[in-house]
DNA sequence: TTGACATGTAACCATATAGTTGCATATATA
DNA sequence: TATATATGCAACTATATGGTTACATGTCAA
C-alpha cells in the first residue's frame, strides 16, 4: 500500500505509466527509447512498479515484457479517497462554518503573512 | 499534482491525515501529542501536507489548526484512477488473453524464479 | 558456434528526505 | 510585567533515492 504512494510519487515512473498506458506490453527496451536516462536506471523504476505491484511482467523468450497492473490503485481508492469523500461531504456541511466562525470570519487570508505584514 | 503523491509516500504524513479524520481542526501541538518523533519534525510534516494542499490551515490565536482539504484527492482520482479504470476494463477482454498467448500458456510463474530453480 | 541483443548485478556518487537540537518569536495568562 | 505556551527558523546528521558506469548472464539467429 504505502509502496504504491512512493512509486507514484516519481514523475519518471508516472510517465513509464503513461506509456504504458498508450501500448501495453513493452520490454525494457521498448520503454527506454527516448528516455535520456540510462537503461539501467529505467529497469530500476520498473522494478519499484513491479514491487508495487502496479506492473506486471511476463518473459518472452530473453525480452521482459511489462504490463499495467490497475488493482493497487482501486485498492487506494477504496482506502483513501472513499474517506476524503466522507470528509467533503463534512465540508460541504458544518466544516466551513467551524472554520468562520473559529475566530474573525473576514480572517481568511494566510495569517504567517498578515502578521509579519 | 506530483506533490500529491509524495506528500502521501510517508507513512507519518498518513497518520496525521488520519488523525485529522478523527479529530479535524487540530493544533501541532495536538498532533504531536502521542508521538514518539520531535515537535518540530511533525511541523515539518504538516507542512509538507500543506505545500500539497492536503491541508489547510487557520489560525486563531497562537494556535494554527490543521484542516483536511480533499480536493487533490479528486484530482488524483479523475487523473489517475479513471486511466486505470479504463485500463482494468481492457485487462477483463483481451488483455489476459494477450498474455496467455504471447508464449507459453501454463507459464504464469515469475520466470526470473523459474530459470534459477 | 559465434556474435549480437536483452536484461541483470554491483559498486559508486550526488542530492533529497526525515529526523535531530538549539534558539527566536508571538500570544495568552497569572 | 513575568512567565508559560505555541509555533517558527536554522544548522546539522544519517540514510534513502535516483542516477551513473562497468561487467556478467542468458537468448536468438546467422
Amino acid at each position: 500500500m504505502s509502496d504504491v504512494f512512493a512509486a507514484l510519487a516519481d514523475e519518471t515512473r508516472r510517465a513509464l505509466l503513461d506509456r504504458l498506458f498508450v501500448n501495453n506490453g513493452q520490454s525494457l527496451t521498448d520503454l527506454h527509447s527516448g528516455m535520456t536516462m540510462s537503461r539501467q536506471a529505467v529497469a530500476k523504476h520498473l522494478h519499484i512498479l513491479e514491487t508495487a505491484n502496479l506492473v506486471t511482467v511476463h518473459w518472452q523468450g530473453r525480452e521482459k515484457l511489462h504490463y499495467l497492473n490497475p488493482v493497487p490503485l482501486g485498492d487506494i481508492v477504496h482506502r483513501w479517497v472513499g474517506k476524503f469523500e466522507d470528509a467533503r461531504i463534512e465540508a460541504l456541511t458544518d466544516f466551513k462554518q467551524q472554520i468562520e466562525s473559529a475566530s474573525n470570519p473576514s480572517d481568511d487570508s494566510k495569517p504567517e503573512e498578515k502578521r509579519r505584514a
